[in-house]
DNA sequence: GACAATATTAAGTAGCTACATAATAATGAT
DNA sequence: ATCATTATTATGTAGCTACTTAATATTGTC
């Protein structure tokens, strides 16, 4: 009995993608049209579709319509990040999770952060400074600055007991993050709370959400000496 | 006449979305059906199951066989980075790309390349070290060695012209890449090379590709000061 | 030749049926 | 009660038809 060819529209992306890497299809070239790939390859066109879809996902084909399939002239590295809640950070690592409120206070907002939220104008905002631990030793800081137009409910938290990333991704969701990442020597401050040296190089990730539009949260989150940001691809 | 309710699959996404957003599905609830959902909003359960399937890739649900779809406990922020080759980048930012090659040559792989390629015992790799610029000025310090074996043609390359960068990208694609992130102090041979002052906080991006389970390259490059990794989402 | 109007094309989408598969739930034997 | 077996179920996939849409080609006019 024949096995049965079992056509997942993985197997037909994987054998267009063979394709690719083997330059049968080389960056630049047109692909045949998906109903003619579907009969080389003896499938419906809408497998073929499937597979197509993700390879364009993954920016390994440019699809047009009428245009047709090409295979991009200047390749582009696609990388997804995932970037979980720290408490589940640490405890991946097979750490404790520890916490400490460093300040929570109600601000006017500097330039950058109203840089950061789109703002015209300054506003009142919660900034709220905080350390995560990793079993006991210094993990990340945390200095955020929330929007209390938009997170009306958050000036009544106790920052002490509730740990800010957590409060927030898990009572208000978000339809827009922008993340940038990047380097810098620490100053007494950060030195101090991270147990580092004046002067390490250190990772920092800044993160903005909104929702609808209206900004809720801008943080900057500067790891301890030696974090590393991996990607799960 | 009625101007169609054109039920796109990203209407769906974005109705079943919003009622994420708003609580109506909180975190750990269970969705209806497919099926049910596909009555409700009035579409065909295809059409649910492409929206499902995009709100799953996001993270924003988790769909399991008979189990049915759940909002995940602990949200996770999903970031994609795309990263373009470096001539392309500088140009970008509406800048000259420049390019000078620092050393090539042919050396045994020290202890902590072999560990990124995997493998068991030292091999001969290729290692080139360059500068990329933008606008005369240092902008990238990469690092990188090549495997001979599994790109041999490589040894045939001038890469005082070509950048390895470019050539590889072009000449060899992968199929899996490693990515990590992190920060260094500037030694006196990068802030030589990139024009900073010894200590100065640098961005690093390490990258690491294969091709059918074979190391091809394994990269450094290193950031002048000020450099800013971005998400596009 | 230059440009606007029109036709054509290949991907995108919606909806359907039928079946596969992986979990979970129910059942039965010990 | 415990464990292995079997049934059930909701998602996943393959394939089909029909239609939409955005580009690109073609045609026609000046």
């Amino acid at each position: 009995m024949i096995p049965k060819p079992t056509n997942s529209w993985i197997e037909i992306r994987d054998a267009i993608h063979a394709n690719i890497l083997n330059k049968t299809y080389a960056a630049g070239d047109k692909l045949p049209r998906d109903q003619d790939l579907a009969q080389m390859l003896g499938c419906a066109r809408s497998t073929v579709q499937r597979a197509m879809q993700d390879l364009s996902d993954r920016g390994l084909v440019e699809r047009r319509r009428k245009g047709g399939t090409r295979i991009p002239q200047d390749p582009v590295t696609r990388a997804t990040l995932e970037i979980p809640i720290i408490r589940k950070e640490v405890e991946q690592k097979g750490a404790v999770h520890g916490y400490q409120l460093i300040n929570a206070e109600m601000l006017e907002t500097p330039r950058n952060i109203m840089a950061g939220f789109g703002l015209p104008a300054p506003i009142t905002a919660l900034r709220v400074q905080a350390l995560h631990l990793a079993d006991q030793q210094p993990y990340l800081l945390e200095d955020r600055w929330i929007n209390i137009q938009t997170v009306p409910g958050v000036t009544q938290i106790d920052f002490a007991r509730e740990n800010a990333n957590e409060w927030l991704l898990r009572h208000k969701p978000y339809d827009k993050c922008d993340m940038r990442f990047y380097a810098i020597k620490a100053g007494k401050a950060e030195a101090d709370l991270l147990a580092a040296n004046l002067g390490d190089a250190l990772f920092v990730i800044d993160r903005t959400t909104w929702i609808n539009q209206n900004p809720i949260t801008t943080v900057k989150t500067i790891a301890a000496p030696g974090y590393q940001l991996k990607t799960g691809s």
